[in-house]
DNA sequence: AACTCGGGGCA
DNA sequence: TGCCCAGAGTT
């Protein structure tokens, strides 16, 4: 088996072609602060991005902060939600995490992994991320889309979230940290896609270590 | 590390 | 129908 491992000055390469093609980069994901960054991100496990963009545009216009969340109330959380995938349990999720935020953390979002990691619905990925885009820390949010570029592209490849983590973690230069989540993400939504990749329109297709390149 | 959970989207 | 999705929780 070929290695598939990209050389340092190709991942150098690859985000400087990132960064000069969208400087500031935005997720998807509607929020407006690091609480409803955090609820959003909730709200995506293993669901489309469409639909998570219209419930919480709902539900953000209703409920912006915890405390806001927590008078709403679980069965209305319920109803806005209701068209995305899982809603039952993430609308028992984000009421309760709106409680612990509001009763013991004062409404405000904690900047502490193992804290985030200890409110309902909100694991590994979903603290990297709030860390990350919230609090710009250097963390890499290993999600489906992530997972398979690192493997595609060659940047980290690995068997598990972990080591994808811990590999793009030690291999994307410091100065790309902040911004490689949304670089990346965004890159496997509408380039790199797990069924059909449109290798035709990929900017960065002559660094690409995929040995099944198309279009 | 592997399995379960549990809705909608899309081929 | 069958497989996938911007995962988390449990065993």
């Amino acid at each position: 088996m070929p290695s598939r491992l990209m050389p340092k000055a190709d991942i150098e390469a690859l985000f400087a072609r990132f960064e000069a093609a969208n400087p500031h980069p935005q997720t998807e994901l509607n929020y407006t602060s690091p609480f409803t960054l955090l609820v959003a991100v909730v709200l995506s496990a293993q669901a489309t991005d469409a639909g998570v963009n219209k419930a919480t545009k709902e539900l953000f216009a209703a409920a912006p902060t915890p405390q806001a969340m927590c008078a709403l109330g679980e069965e209305e959380i319920r109803q806005h939600i209701k068209t995305i995938g899982l809603f039952n349990t993430k609308a028992k999720n984000v009421f309760a995490l709106s409680k612990i935020l509001a009763k013991d953390y004062g409404g405000t979002v904690p900047k502490d992994r193992a804290a985030l990691e200890a409110l309902p619905g909100v694991g590994r990925k979903t603290a990297n991320v709030v860390l990350n885009v919230a609090f710009g820390e250097p963390t890499m949010a290993v999600d489906t889309h992530i997972f398979r570029l690192a493997n595609r592209l060659g940047l980290a490849p690995g068997k598990t979230p972990r080591a994808v983590e811990d590999g793009l973690l030690k291999r994307i230069p410091a100065r790309y940290m902040r911004h490689a989540h949304h670089w990346l993400i965004l890159h496997g939504r509408y380039i790199c896609k797990a069924r059909k990749p449109e290798c035709a329109r990929c900017l960065v297709r002559d660094l690409c270590r995929y040995p099944d390149k198309t279009g």
